[in-house]
Order: structure tokens, then C-alpha cells, then sequence
DNA sequence: CGCGCTATGTGCGGTAGCGCGCCCAGGCGC
DNA sequence: GCGCCTGGGCGCGCTACCGCACATAGCGCG
């Protein structure tokens, strides 16, 4: 069991080596991240990176009309900021927190610091950030290809795999603007899936009650995104062996 | 003027400063790279990384009900095989070539030994892809708001840039199978455009008549990924100083 | 120089999702 | 314990795009 509050919730802190973690540890610093608070503004300089521990940060775009749809969620197996030691410092899209919880962060001078002696950090946020990509590209091929209601099973069954219970906080409208799409298709797709039983909610509150349910009617976009991750960070173990053999 | 069949007609390698460009020039290997050759199978082992020249390669995604879409299009401005570097070796997609030409490439562990210097190659690596992901991003939010009208124009004008003509061998069909679209919503985008005198074809090939006139119809996800591209790879300059102030 | 293949044009019904407006009700704050 | 405000349910008509089926026409090949 992770200690409440500890570096070690979120998965890429957890993999690090000792001697790794112990450099950066003492510039960690616990932040809390409150629903719909911005991270980054488009085009914005980063000033930090974000490991998410509890929170769940959604990466968005925000286009001309208004309309805006996610490009891609960040929760406790990544981080936010790539675009530090990619080299650009800054991307076109805006990062913002989706569902409230803490995470950690660290100055930008000393991720790259970390990021430059080229060790298992370096290693684990490329791996991490190929992951993303895998996931901004299913994102593109669901939008396309895919119906609203498999999507919503698509984008639950992600959000809950970061969440350490089945209720998750969020309003029909709030995954309406994170599909891109109306609030009365979520209310639709959402009914059905309450029929089913395989959800239940009440004004900002969804319970996932059978994740199986969800998976009959999810399109493959989040196995392959799932099963991307885990094979790029599969060797992310925690540092500290538990004491029962844990996965 | 670069001359025909260089390895300076990739962006990328131009930009490499004459020791890194000379330690791997011995290593590239010209490659003829033809109509709907598949470069990368979904998931298969990388054995090298392709830069392009006067090629160009889509990055596809095929689901399990046959349809497709592409996530990205690499030309000589980038670099096929981010995952090489990236540490994950394959993706889950597919790399198929959508304009003949030539390109170069180099060897994995050749790639990978110049990427670990941690020189100029990888700053340009990573940077462009950088560039990459906002140009899948992109994808995304464009497959979820616009147009194929739009859309056609946006992938119209990415090729353009692509290639020293502004014609385009390329079916309607194999368009629509790059947009995810019905061949036949391409037929009417196409009509239009063609009224407008825009482009002009005839089976198979594609003119570019006005630029200008694509850029009044396109959505603002061209000029994204552009300017994006640009920022990120702005100091890409040419080993050679050109005679004349080129750009 | 004609044949045939493949690329393109077109029409039709079907449907998912949009945009709008409006109503209802849960639950928080006073 | 009352009211308001936000979140959710619903019903239009509408449009873009799909899936299919077929007609037509370049153009390469023999």
C-alpha cells in the first residue's frame, strides 16, 4: 500500500532508481490542483512540470468558435510537460484539471537538469511520452470512426483506470466538452448506459457499476491505448519492493 | 539549390552541424520508395528510420472493421521511426507511402548511437516530434469539428509543402482513405473546389491552381501546425550557407 | 486504335449528431 | 424549509455524412 500523500501515487515517480529519486525529491512539491484550474494556457511559457498523483489533468483544445475537445488525459501514470524537454516549451494546447485531487511539481531548470544527465528519467518520460502520442492518435481515429456512446465508454473506462474508486466527480456538460461534442448526446448515450445498469448517476456524480458492462461497448481505441501504455512502461516498477508480491 | 538526390533535401539532416552530419553521412542509404509501399507494419520491429526527400509517408491507423485514417503525414521535413528513439521500437500504426520519391535511411543502432550523443541530431529529434504531436493533435480536433471540405484543403496544402510541384499524383479514393471519408464526400469537396478554381484534376492527379483560395476555406488547424512546426524547427538552417539569402 | 480497367460523377434513402428552446428537479445556501 | 441555480431530460427540424448502386469517362495497354 502507498502511503496517503506520497511522490510514489503517481507511477513515473515510483520507477525511478533511489539515487534519481532522491535528487529531485526534495523540490517536489505537493500541490493541489482544484477542478477547472488551468495548468497551462495555450502558447504559455511552463514554469513547472505536473505529476499528477490523485488529480486527473485534461489536455484540451480550444479552436476559433469556441468548440473545444480533448486531445488527451493525464492522470497518476504520467505527466504534464512534455513539451519542456521535447524542446519546445510550450504547446498549442491548454492543460486543465478535470478532476480535483493533488499531484506533485517540479521546476522546469531541474527537470531538465534530470532530464539531460540522460538516466532512467530521461527513459521513462520519452517512453511515457511515446504513450501519449498513442493516445492523441486513437483520440484522432475514435473522433473520426467512432459513435458518441463508444467514446463516452472509451473516455469513463480511461478516467476510472486512473481513480482509485469506481465514482467519478463531472457533470454531462464537462465530458460533453472533453468529447467535443453536445451535452444532450452525452444525456443519451449516458441514459442508455444507466438502462444497461452499467453506470449510475446523479447531478455530477457517476458510478461505474460494471466495468465489463462498459467494455462490451467500448470501441478498441482503449485497449489499444491500455495496452500501448503497459507495454511502454511495463518495466515501471515501484522503487520500494512490497512486501507481498503486488503488481 | 540543393542538387537532386542529396541527403540535404531533408530538413532535418541538412540542419545537422557538419561533424554529426558527416559521422552518419556514410550510413544513409538512398532509397526509392514507391506508391503504397508499406515502410512500418503495425507493431512490427523497426530496423531503420526513414527521412524522406521527395517522398512522401502517412502514418495510418487501421481498425478492426477495415477503415482507416491517417494520423500524421511525414515528409522531408521530419523523420519516420520517433519510436525508435523514444524508446517503445514500434507503434501501433501503420507507415505506407502516399507520394513517390526517394529518401534516405539509416540503420537503427546508428540512429540510436547518434541520438544517445545527445548532440545537435537529438535536439532535433525531439523537437520535431514535437511538431509531430501537434500535428496529430490536430488531427484530432479537426476529425471532431470540421468539414471535409476543410479538411480536404488543410491535407491539400500540408502535401503542397511537401513538394517542390503543387501537383499531387493521388485518387480521390486514396485521399478519402487518408481522411477516414467516403470516397465520394472527396468527389463533391473536390467539385467544389475545382468550380471555385482552386485546384484542377484529372484522374489521378491533382493541380493546386490557387493557394490563397485553399487558405480562405481551410480551418485555422492548418496554420496550427504549421506556425507550430515552424516554431519548433525555426533554427533549422542549412549546413551550406546559400549564395543568396535564402530562406 | 479500340478495349477495358479504374477513377470519377450522381442519385437515393437512412441516420447520427447538431442547435435551439424549454422544462423539470436535485440539492446547496440562506 | 424555501428558493434559486445548475444539471439534466426532451423535442423539434436540420445538415452532413454514410452506404449502396449505378452510369460515365480517361487513359494505358496491347
Amino acid at each position: 500500500m502507498v502511503t496517503p500523500q506520497s511522490p510514489n501515487q503517481n507511477h513515473l515517480l515510483a520507477a525511478l532508481p533511489t539515487t534519481e529519486f532522491e535528487r529531485i525529491a526534495p523540490h517536489l512539491e505537493l500541490v493541489a490542483m482544484a477542478l477547472g484550474q488551468v495548468l497551462y494556457e495555450s502558447s504559455g511559457q511552463l514554469q513547472h512540470a505536473y505529476f499528477p498523483a490523485t488529480a486527473i489533468v485534461s489536455m484540451h483544445y480550444v479552436m476559433e468558435s469556441g468548440a473545444s475537445c480533448e486531445i488527451a488525459g493525464v492522470g497518476n501514470e504520467g505527466v504534464l510537460g512534455i513539451s519542456l524537454f521535447m524542446g519546445g516549451n510550450t504547446t498549442p494546447s491548454r492543460a486543465i484539471v478535470q478532476t480535483a485531487g493533488y499531484g506533485y511539481r517540479l521546476k522546469t531548470s531541474l527537470l531538465m537538469e534530470e532530464f539531460n544527465r540522460g538516466g532512467v528519467m530521461q527513459h521513462l518520460l520519452l517512453r511515457y511520452t511515446q504513450a501519449l502520442i498513442t493516445q492523441v492518435s486513437q483520440t484522432a481515429v475514435c473522433n473520426r470512426h467512432h459513435a458518441v456512446e463508444q467514446q463516452l465508454c472509451r473516455w469513463l473506462l480511461l478516467t476510472l483506470d486512473r481513480l482509485p474508486s469506481n465514482e467519478l466527480t463531472m457533470t454531462q456538460e464537462l465530458i460533453a466538452s472533453m468529447l467535443g461534442v453536445r451535452r444532450e448526446g452525452i444525456t443519451e448515450a449516458a441514459g442508455r448506459l444507466q438502462e444497461a445498469g452499467f453506470i449510475r448517476y446523479r447531478r455530477g456524480h457517476i458510478t461505474a457499476l460494471s466495468r465489463s458492462g462498459l467494455m462490451s461497448l467500448v470501441c478498441e481505441c482503449y485497449e489499444v491505448v491500455k495496452k500501448e501504455h503497459d507495454r511502454l512502461l511495463c518495466d515501471v516498477r515501484n522503487r520500494q519492493a512490497p512486501p507481498l508480491a503486488g503488481h
